[in-house]
DNA sequence: CAGAAGATCATCT
DNA sequence: GATGATCTTCTGT
């Protein structure tokens, strides 16, 4: 499958890449093993977003948001958490992308190890976890998509493996769900909360 | 260099 | 719905 190229987060804005990125799978791959994910939620960070790390301009822990499209940026959470976004647009704006949920792929096992034997619903549906599952580090800030262990590929149809890790309810009802999990708005991209707080009819997530 | 805040999560009521 | 965990980053002095 092939992996997205640089011109993937460069040839359109922050918020189409960020829908258009729903549906692909993210890879990170340790020692030759696989571990993924289908993205089911992202995250748009827009440059006019008082929230976004990069609103004030660089700083030394967001020059990455500033660098080329595709450029990994990660940060930690409260002391606790890793979060995984990808810059967007062009060089010198610090537009990004932030992975909020994926549904596991391949992996399972050492996912379940990352995490601690947590419910499957639990195991990748925010943003901490689904980088605890795929054991993505800090370490991961300020390289590329395109040469490094961590990317995100294509899926050229819904592999049959994400329709046995759904829930148990059956494989028809599975690939509804796991369908209506891709287009709804309440998973689709979203703006960042700051900007929710603006448009309450659409908080309560 | 001290202090506060934070793009979260798990656990509790 | 509230709270504590935990620590990096940024800001003001």
């Amino acid at each position: 499958m092939p992996k997205l190229g640089p011109d993937y987060f460069s040839d359109r804005t922050t918020l189409q890449i960020a829908r258009d990125l729903l549906g692909k799978i993210l890879v990170h791959e340790i020692d030759g093993q696989r571990l993924s994910g289908i993205i089911a939620e992202t995250e748009a960070y827009l440059d006019d977003d008082p929230a976004s790390h990069s609103y004030k301009g660089p700083t030394p822990r967001s020059t990455s948001l500033f660098l080329h499209p595709g450029t990994i940026y990660t940060y930690r959470s409260y002391g606790l958490h890793t979060c995984f976004n990808i810059a967007t647009t062009k060089v010198g704006t610090g537009e990004a992308v932030l992975l909020r949920s994926i549904i596991p792929l391949e992996g399972r096992k050492i996912m379940d190890k990352n995490r601690g034997q947590v419910p499957r619903k639990q195991l990748t549906n925010g943003p901490g976890k689904l980088t605890q599952a795929l054991g993505i580090q800090m370490t991961s800030n300020g390289r590329d998509l395109f040469s490094s262990d961590i990317w995100i590929e294509m899926a050229e149809s819904i592999p049959d493996a994400a329709i046995l890790i759904t829930p148990r309810i059956g494989i028809s009802q599975a690939k509804e769900q796991l369908y209506r999990f891709l287009i709804e708005p309440k998973f689709a991209a979203t703006l960042s909360q700051s900007i929710d707080r603006h448009n309450p009819q659409d908080q309560g997530r």
